[in-house]
DNA sequence: TTAATTTATTGCAATATTACGATAAATATT
DNA sequence: AATATTTATCGTAATATTGCAATAAATTAA
């Protein structure tokens, strides 16, 4: 066990699960919010801004990459990273979906 | 390792990470979204709805409770659960405010 | 080319999460 | 009281996550 059964899911609830475990970390949220904050894309900064080791960080920016969140543009031996708008726009309608569901039609049973 | 350092993160910063992490898995998404879906308050029909056994619903429902989005109501050898509308839209703010971080003020790099 | 700089990857230890069988606890029914 | 029903808890196995030292890879500077 320790396994997720995705596969009794639908893919709309893998999917918000997915977007919600990579903004369920502290340090994610931190580096989506300092790219967010600065103009400019920020690249290794982010290992003296967060204070994590450069390799736990890099790791960080690989999920967020990976789900397709933030780009990485190599400019010389550094990295220069930053939100991808589109990406972020998609997640965010199907996030803001799952939490703006219908409150006044459910009974308060307690 | 494998401990999660929250103390060199904001409060907010953990916050969001909290709530993100509980959606973080599709069972307590979908219990979620059934709990939002039928009017009245459904208990232990979340094992049949769902296909998961009664120890680990169990589980999931006690996370949600925790985080206080859901209450729990003894009904005679049932427990009914719903969620706690004050509570969730607490976290839907909370929340929202980082989803919609401006986007048009940074820049892209890539 | 060699050294310096920056980021990614590997490997590993510590901790957390997921899932469920077994069982306990609580209440209802007979 | 004894039994049935429902949910919670315990214990445990399997897997995932977090964090970092060591090191590789890539590019730039000297």
């Amino acid at each position: 066990m320790g396994l997720t059964k995705t596969e009794i899911f639908t893919d709309q609830q893998n999917e918000i699960s997915l977007f919600a475990k990579v903004f369920g970390h502290p340090a994610r949220v931190a580096i989506l919010q300092h790219l967010f904050k600065i103009n400019s894309c920020v690249c290794g900064d982010l290992v003296n801004e967060i204070g994590l080791a450069q390799p736990t960080i890099s790791q960080h920016l690989k999920e967020l990459k990976h789900l397709g969140l933030i780009k990485g543009n190599v400019e010389g031996t550094s990295v220069c990273y930053c939100i991808h708008k589109e990406n972020w726009t998609v997640m965010k309608t199907i996030m803001t979906e799952f939490l703006n569901q219908d409150l006044s039609k459910s009974q308060d049973c307690c």
